[in-house]
DNA sequence: TATCTTTATCGTAATATTGCAATGAACGAA
DNA sequence: TTCGTTCATTGCAATATTACGATAAAGATA
């Protein structure tokens, strides 16, 4: 069927799912930290830096800033992007509140 | 293609995605949470609380042990799940450190 | 032994993702 | 206007993921 059944996951958890899967991909990992490195770019920049296809280099910016990762500033003929401080911040809020609980399993 | 090109990224990187797309979808997302809130459960448990079928849910169990973030451990006929403290320290570490980061973005 | 319970695996179908060549759109420069 | 630059979109092929019915494997129970 291959189509997740996001009906019965509440809104955090397909929220949460979202945003860890734009992390899931090697591709954007790397333009994630190119961009908290340099803070701005475009995407051409990324191209090169990356080593991927400007049209896969798109697709992938495209799916970052579908999720609100990322915003891109049209700037003459080129696209200025950078993070979204709101949307980097809530990443970090709930991966820190899913990943920060005790957890000392004792069947294991 | 649909072939992600590991092989031009580092391994940090590669290993991040990894970890990222194990919760990169809301069951898994839920496994984790109940897991968290329970310590330890076994396969039939989660099938009754998330609602999917147990081939699903044993497959999604497969992909969190595969990255190191689930155990099991045999128990008579029954599988005892339980989180890896360590994997889950690592997660925790690994995107403590992607998303710690000042992001001040000049352009947008 | 026969049966029940529990989990894993196989097989399959449907959908999603990845990647890129080709092309289009929009701006700047000559 | 014409050409070059930059990025998005389209279209396609290949691989990956999601989900589940059917079945197998293995310990528990009668």
């Amino acid at each position: 069927m291959g189509l997740t059944k996001s009906e019965i996951f509440s809104e955090k958890q397909n929220r949460i799912a979202g945003m860890a899967k734009v992390l899931g991909h090697p591709a954007r990992v790397a333009i994630l930290q190119h961009l908290i490195k340099v803070q701005e770019c475009i995407c051409g920049d990324l191209v090169g830096e990356i080593g991927l296809s400007q049209p896969t280099i798109s697709q992938h910016l495209r799916e970052m800033k579908n999720i609100g990762l990322l915003k891109g500033n049209i700037d003459g003929n080129s696209v200025c992007y950078c993070i979204d401080e709101n949307t980097y911040q809530e990443m970090r809020s709930a991966f820190e509140e899913l990943l920060g609980h005790s957890v000392g399993g004792a069947c294991c």
